[in-house]
DNA sequence: TTGAAAGCGGTACCAC
DNA sequence: GTGGTACCGCTTTCAA
């Protein structure tokens, strides 16, 4: 593989010269430059990105981790962070994390040794506290999907809360009192916040929340599936099942056929995220919009920016442009009851 | 962000002896190295993987091109190919091409100028040659999901054509005579194959495939939804549909529904992939599995091996080792007629 | 416009 | 064991 001491050689100029050419750089004349890309061409040479990253001091391309490859949201948030990165004409450079701390860890490590000033990263499993340090630290560090108090202003975030509380002021309003609600296990932050959302809307109504109507388990539709199981065991009563994501919705409305019980009928049945899923399937799901494109493309612009310059000078309140608002999308999956 | 140098200095010793312990080498007496840890732990000192790579002249970790995030079967390969990372202890760089001839180029482009030596590169727009060109320049490169003839050793591929055959053998031997086809528009070879599947298994039959039976289109659920919009409007009449993949099946049943055919009962149905989709909805759909996380572990694997001993001296047929087989999966979305 | 040379942050060989 | 130092491939002054 030709360094570029190689192509000075073979087209009788300086390194310094052929630097130039490969950068546009200016200061060089008309026909050196022909040559030098002619050769450039003919020896087939690659610039070594590392040579270059060494010097320049910085990585351009934008580094991002995310927290689980199989989770279809991902899809969603890689889509966004591709979007601007090629407006920009910038390279990806994706680190998953396989959901599991060390490798999340990881991951964040190995993109901070490549030197990749701007960072996005959806994790999951790591705690506040390593976050704060690491934001301190890289100043080009944005969180996606995550809310921190202490560094609000490198957080793009769901208002989960509202989320949840739009899920259970929905089905309440279509006359539901018997509510059990399925979440995940772990410490994701999502979890927790939707979960306070719903109970603080369900308080509001004379409706209570008993702990025996959450069912706890996997993020996937094998979860759905089995958390019913659970709470048909228990022999909890319920008309209406909040989940915590549309495969738990999923998953769950199949077990529930598998009961003879029929989505809406006899249970009504809410989501969260309408992924393209929620409208393949029969009945459509009732669900919770969340606009994590958006956020994905919001967050890697905002990553970006302060890698260039850490002082944005941002008048705005940081709540008004970093949180993100779910919405509430009614199809077929939740029935009015008396 | 502090150099090797400035640990040295501040531990009293040569960059020399600091280059050592990083690397867990050798020859550094035990108090020396407890001390210069303990520096290292102190400042802060991050390994600038830049400079390492162009002193080894390699890159260890793995890169990855993926052709569209966006395709559900993306998850898939990723995890399989995460997996054999981590079991390795590798990180993996992915680098997406978001289906579109350019950007997958220069998602090669990239990882090479990064001297990634291991590169697993899933790619649906390139051209045979221009990949062929590849592989012969970067021993380490391993096409996914793509079957080239003249660098088969260098693929890992599923018999597509086995796949269409597959398909069109079981709808004809439940009693089907009318046969859409839902395909998709590009260059994919996987496409072409399937479809010379279909026809000359079909062919093997007393059953013609028309050129009028075949719709074109996206392969994402809407795509399903159109190609059947469109087959109707042109009024095929068909029994069956044998679409390129899940998503397009499952479209192309609700669009079914909504002119009020029902799935099997007027029309069956047949996907490919055997995504988790498949088993969500109602009716489930008979399919085709598609090895895909196998494959891309064992594209890996080969990868691995080969970007560090071109010469892998494999005894038995590249075919038999490299050539997946697809199978099909019965459930319900198939109706035997008479 | 061009080239010489000093780094960038490491590694590794060679002395001591 | 430890340190000195040339060098990896490239960029960027500084002179010429």
């Amino acid at each position: 593989m030709p360094t570029i001491k190689d192509i000075a050689k073979a087209a009788g100029v300086s390194p310094a010269s052929v630097s130039r050419v490969i950068n546009n750089g200016p200061k060089v004349g008309a026909k050196t430059r022909e040559k030098i890309k002619r050769i450039i061409r003919e020896m087939e040479y690659q610039p070594n990105a590392n040579a270059q990253a060494i010097n320049m001091q910085n990585n351009a391309s934008i580094g991002i981790v995310l927290a689980d490859l199989t989770d279809p949201l991902f899809a969603k948030m890689a889509h966004g962070i591709e979007k601007v990165a090629a407006e920009q004409n910038l390279q990806i450079f994706l680190n998953s994390g396989a959901f599991d701390r060390a490798s999340e860890l990881d991951a964040i490590e190995v993109l901070l040794e490549h030197r990749y000033q701007a960072l996005v990263v959806h994790s999951a499993m790591i705690d506040d506290k390593t976050l704060i340090d690491f934001a301190r630290k890289v100043p080009g560090l944005v969180l996606l999907n995550r809310y921190i108090k202490e560094i609000e202003d490198r957080c793009i975030w769901l208002d989960d809360k509202l989320g949840g509380a739009l899920m259970a002021d929905h089905i309440v309003e279509k006359g539901h009192q018997k509510i059990a609600v399925i979440g995940v296990d772990g410490i994701l932050n999502n979890t927790r916040y939707r979960l306070e959302g719903i109970k603080a809307q369900l308080n509001k109504y004379p409706v209570q929340f008993e702990v025996e109507m959450l069912e706890q388990g996997a993020a996937t539709y094998e979860g759905g599936e089995v958390a019913v199981q659970n709470l048909l065991a228990r022999g909890v009563e319920f008309s209406a099942i909040l989940a915590y994501n549309d495969a738990i919705a999923i998953g769950a409305t199949s077990m529930l056929k598998a009961h003879g019980l029929s989505v809406p009928k006899d249970v009504s049945v809410v989501g969260f995220n309408d992924l393209i899923l929620a409208q393949c399937i029969k009945p459509k799901l009732t669900t919770i919009h969340n606009p994590i494109e958006e956020m994905a493309m919001k967050a890697t612009k905002l990553a970006l920016s302060l890698s260039k310059n850490s002082d944005l000078g941002e008048i705005e309140s940081v709540a008004d442009k970093h949180k993100y608002v779910p919405v509430l999308v009614q199809r077929h999956s939740v029935q009015e009851i008396s």
